[in-house]
DNA sequence: GGTTCTTAGTAAAACGTTTTAATGGCTTTT
DNA sequence: AAAAGCCATTAAAACGTTTTACTAAGAACC
């Protein structure tokens, strides 16, 4: 008889709550609330009822008055070729779980979107109140998306021609720190492998190359790829180059993924590395790590970065504020056995 | 004059595409799930209205209605200690990147929960429809607060003791699979260093092992670490053992921080590897690769695990049932430097 | 030609909160 | 002693959907 029922007993309401304990369902409310003052007594009542029925408040009626869905997204806008396979977990999750953290701190919970054929699709289906985009090139979806929803949005990336709300990264300082440190591992002829797409990476990064090469009376040396064509594009490109025009004696190569194939390239015209060639890349993640020998990189402080962006933009969630940015720690050289010492 | 007001513009509702296209917000409502037939032809004045707006569904609201949040959440209730660093990047978030794409397909959005102090906050902060659980211990605080709410959840886990919805991974094989090799390698006198949890990685692992210990008439050298104490603790641990009781001829050594400790132990005495000593985990990511030489693994197909989990989640959500359990792809060797040639 | 079926649509209820405006009781001020 | 303030509380409105019960108009049946 005072058993419970086996039928999926429904869930507790305010309502519930608020008879029990003898108030309206209003003095409920502003009890969990706090933002009016209740009597120490029937808060006592209330949360008595509380737990006594077990009451869990409903997140979707809460927002549907509030406005707020209690969670932010994080936008993956990396083409698929480069973002999958090993590289998956590469910059974007690692930001991902840091800011997965931070968001948990701010009382918000983190979405993770991968990236998928049909951005509309995600903005549609998917309710957020900000999100991060990592990187996204010039003319990324995402971008205008967000925007023309009114969305919040903080952006991890370059200073310039940047929207409101950023997180900036100095792409300048990484490809100096990795040029000059090529330079001083003894490498006099070293080439620029990098990605076709209009993100902020691939543009700087071939400025301060030919910048560096003029300084240096170097001949520039430089292949672009189409990011989709990824591991297997770098490899072929790279190979093609030595045979018709030798060999480098150094390689900086931003992007992880095209590393990997850069240093197949490499060992297929038995090239070893260092002794004949040093090889640099950018994100000093799993593939980086994994190459024999590890490849040179940057520590670019990713999860200081994420509480960042994450405070940013739960800030200006709060607050309405839309233009403010923070610029990223300073990134640090990591040497590993590509340049120097095996 | 045509500019676009300062006002934050309220965002257009079901009912201003009803009035515009000159039926009622039932029918909208209808045209948009297609639950119900609508004539082609005011279909055609819906959608037409709908992008003359800019409508898009408050998910809130929808949410309400039906109950649904359309997220799900992936949960990792491994000791910080273990789960922070280098790891983070680990196990979790390798699962996490691949149901992330997974949920996407299925419609809905993967809520990423970090382990956090207060597993009680997390509940009652968010809202989701159903929990993807990673190797809970088996008095996991989390299991039994998503049970109370009546969330359906799946268990990634080893297969007894489990409730309704799993994918069962193959502890006993993956332990069998490592062993032999280690043996296979030349190892005659190899140890076990795990954790001291109830996760069923700890217990399966050494039930093996001793099993192995008396088949081959070894005798088992085993040194049991709190999971707090992470790499630092294993690192001191084994050089304790191996002053007192002189060097082993292998390692096994299951979780990944710990494993970085063993390897630095066996540094810190002279010890080389894989000549004089073979070392194996479990986890094939960043640390073991990272390592010098690099640890032989397993590969254990995690992005096919992610997929069956959130495709079994997101039907027993749809469908109410919530009992099956599918068991994860046999688990593989990966040799590397740290048990084979160098 | 009356009855029953389908079809495309509508109006209103319901979901569970938060917020607003109103209320009654009590203390303080004049 | 009346007026004015404050306090804790309440009833009801509002948020934007989906769903339910109902209707009107033809089509089909006999």
């Amino acid at each position: 008889m005072t058993e419970a029922p086996v039928t999926p007993k429904k869930r507790a309401t305010v309502k519930d709550v608020a008879q029990l304990a003898g108030v309206s369902a209003g003095t409920v409310s502003n009890a969990l609330s706090g933002k009016r003052r209740v009597d120490s007594d029937t808060q006592a009542r209330i949360t008595a009822a509380i737990d006594a029925l077990g009451y869990v408040p409903n997140l979707a009626a809460r927002g549907m008055r509030t406005g707020r869905a209690g969670t932010i997204a994080i936008f993956s806008s990396m083409p698929v070729a480069v973002a999958a396979g090993q590289s998956r977990l590469g910059f974007l999750m690692e930001i991902a779980a840091s800011a997965a953290v931070s968001a948990m701190e701010n009382n918000v919970a983190l979405l993770l979107i991968p990236p998928i054929t049909e951005p509309a699709t995600a903005l549609g289906t998917i309710g957020f109140d900000g999100a991060i985009l990592v990187e996204p090139s010039a003319d990324d979806p995402y971008l205008e998306l967000l925007a023309a929803r009114g969305v919040p949005t903080v952006v991890i990336g370059p200073a310039e021609d940047m929207p409101s709300l950023a997180v900036t990264l100095n792409y300048r300082k990484m490809a100096s720190l990795l040029c000059d440190h090529l330079v001083e591992s003894g490498a006099r002829r070293f080439m620029l492998v990098t990605g076709q797409s209009a993100r902020a990476s691939n543009i700087i990064f071939r400025e301060v190359y030919t910048e560096r090469c003029s300084t240096l009376g170097m001949e520039p040396e430089v292949i672009v790829i189409p990011e989709a064509a990824g591991e297997a594009g770098a490899q072929a490109a790279l190979e093609a180059h030595i045979a018709s025009r030798g060999a480098p004696d150094g390689v900086l190569v931003p992007i992880d993924a095209m590393a990997t194939g850069v240093m197949a390239a490499l060992r297929s015209h038995g090239l070893a590395v260092p002794q004949s060639v040093k090889v640099a890349t950018r994100y000093d993640g799993l593939r980086a790590r994994s190459e024999t020998p590890p490849l040179t990189a940057l520590n670019l402080h990713l999860d200081e970065v994420a509480k960042l962006a994450t405070r940013l933009l739960v800030d200006s969630i709060e607050s309405g504020a839309s233009a403010t940015s923070v610029t990223a720690p300073e990134p640090a050289l990591v040497v590993r056995g590509a340049t120097g010492s095996p």
